[in-house]
DNA sequence: CTATATAATTAAGACCTCTTAACTATTAAG
DNA sequence: CTTAATAGTTAAGAGGTCTTAATTATATAG
């Protein structure tokens, strides 16, 4: 019990270091890219999915579909994503993340990621080992949940 | 040098999968709770730094004082943070959370990490004690930098 | 074929979010 | 004391971000 306890403090202990260095440039760039928390929700959807329909989207985030389909519009506007008709069910837009929508992500988690270079140069091999091998558990742990 | 690679990119992956978790969560919160990015970056600065004035958080956010300004009075009117007189210098005003808004961003915080209880559950005592080791020499070395 | 359901869009409108510019109060410098 | 600098607020306005309601196109059920 006492393990427990202090194994899920040590967790949340990092994870708010890790956050709170995070926080910073994420929200920087958010701005200097002018895109909404929608905006940022539906491009990471996209990477993840592949492709997804304005509905689809639009209920993951949490909204309607009429305002899913303006939010989209401004990304296509933007060069963010793309919009093609499905051939099996012509009702639906196959939306899926332009070339530049995918470098715009990238960067965004990238300038999320940036202090993560000073904080590598402090380790040794040895304990770069012993965090690659945690990691590596966490990671496979984790793709046992959904 | 192939031990490096392989290091960062098994932290990215972690990172990749943590975030992905982490976001819609989060997301969800924002939305229902009615805080634009501003606003929450707001939160987590004050939760952070106690204090601040108007400025200096408009600076941080990357906003002008005016606009800084306006969107603490509509925290002030949600009740989450609190504004008094400087009294070193009158000029500045002193922004601290209330208690209701340390409530509400502990909760967003919460929120994000719903998905560990279930995280936690597939792991062996000594998993456990693996990655809590790993943890913990990464919070030391992250402090260091800083 | 007809009626109904579904997917997406558009229009109107409410509210949010920020900017610049003007203003007040306070402090600091000469 | 006068002038300039600084901190914060307010007002006006541009534009973003959603909602509901109406509309169009397509698919499915009877």
């Amino acid at each position: 019990m006492a393990k427990t306890d202090n194994f899920v403090s040590t967790f949340h202990e990092w994870l708010d270091i890790f956050m709170h260095r995070s926080r910073h440039g994420f929200i920087q760039y958010a701005r200097e890219s002018g895109l909404s928390m929608s905006m940022i929700g539906a491009l990471f959807h996209l990477h993840r999915q592949g492709t997804s329909g304005v509905t689809d989207l639009g209920d993951h985030l949490g909204m309607t579909s009429a305002g899913a389909s303006q939010m989209l519009e401004r990304l296509v506007q933007q060069g963010l994503i793309k919009r093609s008709e499905d051939p099996d069910d012509r009702r639906v837009k196959q939306i899926v993340l332009t070339e530049q929508g995918c470098q715009v992500l990238e960067e965004g988690i990238r300038a999320r990621h940036d202090w993560l270079q000073d904080f590598m140069k402090n380790l040794t091999p040895q304990e770069k080992e012993q965090i690659t091998s945690a990691m590596n558990l966490m990671i496979e742990k984790a793709n046992q949940i959904s």
